[in-house]
DNA sequence: AATGCAGTTGATAATCACTTGCAACAAGTA
DNA sequence: TACTTGTTGCAAGTGATTATCAACTGCATT
């Protein structure tokens, strides 16, 4: 089997990132922090209302506007990734695993992640013969569980 | 070689689409065929300020939320599809062509259209894998033209 | 530890891409 | 031709995200 998948685990790298940002000239200001630490122990793909909720029942100082901000801030500096399913607000997850795609289930909004190396390198293959280089790609497939 | 590439080609299917569409219980106004007209000859992939522009020309008495409307009517009935490549709006083209995926550029937001066999069998067996029936799959390369 | 300043923040307003409410209108059938 | 019901334009409303701006705060320096 050349593909396989697997659920986000809760990381706690977010000091890493601290250190990473930190490097990057971005200031680590107490509203960061926590943002920070809402997106390491997310397992899930939260958007940014979500990340305001979680994040304001630990420090009620943090604005919806950060959240954006900080999304925009971490997302350029590599720290977490942002997903666009169709239809709803940008949902994301943290940076620290490896590159996969999303199979989501159209009834209950469930993400499954997974990888195809197989699938990977076709695009690299496709890519190249049109004269491009990939900067990023994105692969998600909307189905029903099957019963 | 198992993939290809093609660009999208003009059609002169609106007609055909009248029928199916009169079939389906959708009345048949001269705002319609107008849009269905611009999405018939569009060889690019417009989003709808851009088909309200092109509609406009033809018939002043096309409005905005009509070509929203419409848009979302004509994909109910499968006679467009939608595509919502990341950061911008929704973007149309007609259905009356096989299944394709999408390149990207970066740089030009020009798209090229390309199809994997190969890539779209590994995906109906990740799907499989998982328990799921695909409903339908998104797959978009953004990239760089290398020069 | 106190200072200075550029980066950050919260509140508020604005923008973008759509969507909806509603009265006037027009397709397609009787 | 009349009728019935779907459609339309206009104006207002929504949801997600971004911009403005004065007040504030990391953090490098003194």
């Amino acid at each position: 089997m050349e593909h396989f998948t697997r659920m986000t685990q809760p990381s706690a790298l977010h000091n890493d990132y601290e250190r990473l940002l930190r490097e990057a000239g971005v200031r680590i200001t107490k509203q960061r922090r926590v943002i920070l630490k809402i997106i390491a122990e997310a397992a899930d793909h939260p958007d940014a209302m979500e990340i305001y909720n979680r994040a304001s029942a630990l420090d009620a100082s943090v604005s919806l506007p950060t959240v954006y901000r900080t999304m925009k801030t971490l997302e350029e500096n590599g720290a977490i990734r942002r997903h666009t399913f169709e239809g709803g607000p940008s949902r994301f997850e943290h940076a620290d695993s490896e590159h996969h795609d999303h199979l989501i289930d159209i009834d209950t909004g469930a993400v499954i992640e997974f990888t195809s190396p197989k699938i990977e390198a076709l695009q690299a293959e496709i890519a190249k013969e049109l004269g491009y280089d990939i900067v990023h790609h994105r692969l998600e497939i909307y189905g029903k569980r099957r019963r």
